[in-house]
DNA sequence: CTCTTCTGTAAGTTCAAACTAACATTTGAA
DNA sequence: TTCAAATGTTAGTTTGAACTTACAGAAGAG
């Protein structure tokens, strides 16, 4: 999770995945956004994000066309929840005793 | 924000940050529980963490006492969700369109 | 005061991650 | 086939963040 986390947290990943959220977009069209850094560049972030279930990918002939993946966000989302709901910390204690008690 | 993200998502910052989150703690008592790494790198990434609103500092004679701070997580969270949620984004460039006609 | 405890800061090193340049792969078109 | 378009991959470089060592400062005890 903290992998995740760290993936949306470099600026040009975020910056791609803001590009996306409106919109789907080929990888190359993706790279044209950031002159500023190289195109084999923005292909191994999208690769990062992928790995990370950010983006979805599908390919049309040549083309990748990368989509943003609600669920990755959501899942850091509700990680923090977690973390900071103490309520929600005892919850999650009680459902894990459970499920030892049903193993045992 | 995208540094306090940046900020949460280092390891050693992490598992400080759970080892808080059920007590607060003076810094050297924090540094003891990671004996792999030194003391110095565990203030810097007290630091870190505190100029990311991520835990308060309080003084008690010459220690420093660490408390999480539960806003900064609050704050991640609900940019998340803002970022995720379109109808969450509707809304909100809805407000904004508001308060330009107000300032006009 | 002086000493000790607890801690932060500064300077320099190390290492992982982001980057570039060159090459490889895949797909469709002629 | 052969070529071009779109993209991924590899190898090596660069840069920034985490780290260590050495030093500095602040607060109480004696």
């Amino acid at each position: 999770m903290l992998e995740k986390i760290q993936a949306i947290s470099d600026p040009t990943r975020f910056a791609i995945l803001e590009l996306l959220r409106d919109q789907e977009m080929p990888a190359g069209k993706i790279a044209t956004h950031f002159p500023s850094i190289s195109r084999p560049a923005v292909s191994q972030h999208l690769r990062i994000l992928k790995h990370n279930n950010l983006l979805w990918e599908r390919r049309e002939g040549t083309k990748r066309i990368y989509r943003l993946r609600p669920k990755g966000f959501y899942d850091i989302y509700q990680f923090l929840e977690e973390f900071w709901d103490p309520r929600l910390q005892k919850l999650k204690a009680v459902a894990e005793k459970e499920e030892e008690r049903k193993r045992a």
